[in-house]
DNA sequence: ATGCTGACGCTGG
DNA sequence: CCCAGCGCCAGCA
């Protein structure tokens, strides 16, 4: 049983691995009925720059535990949606989403 | 290592 | 309002 190494997780912190969980855990954690801008989900993983790359993140993750759906631009369409674009609008709608949630 | 691509964002025209 | 041009970053061939 081999004991953690410090090091190798501590470069991770600032390794794109982290930066794609990051990104996964800030999404998991936002609430039914609002939904964040790709670039304020860029900002809250630590990098605000990356709202292209945040795309790309979710569009390559399946797991169906995190709401890529509350995921939009910031102009206020959509964006894209790996299970369908149409159902991402039929979800949102149904969650009756109201506004960004900035204050993260 | 290098070059494209894309679920983005902003500035102009 | 619509669109092209750039900048940005991660993913992948």
């Amino acid at each position: 049983m081999p004991m953690v190494n410090l090091k190798k997780i501590k470069k991770n912190l600032r390794t794109k691995d982290a930066f794609r969980s990051r990104i996964l855990d800030v999404v998991r954690g936002i609430p039914k009925g609002a939904v964040l801008t790709y670039k304020e989900v860029a900002r809250l993983a630590g990098n605000e720059k990356a709202a292209r790359a945040v795309g790309a993140v979710l569009r390559r993750n399946y797991n169906s535990e995190i709401p890529c759906h509350r995921v939009i631009k910031t102009d206020g369409t959509f964006g894209g949606y790996n299970r369908g674009i149409e159902n991402k609008a039929a979800i949102l709608k149904k969650e009756g989403y109201r506004a960004t949630v900035n204050s993260l």
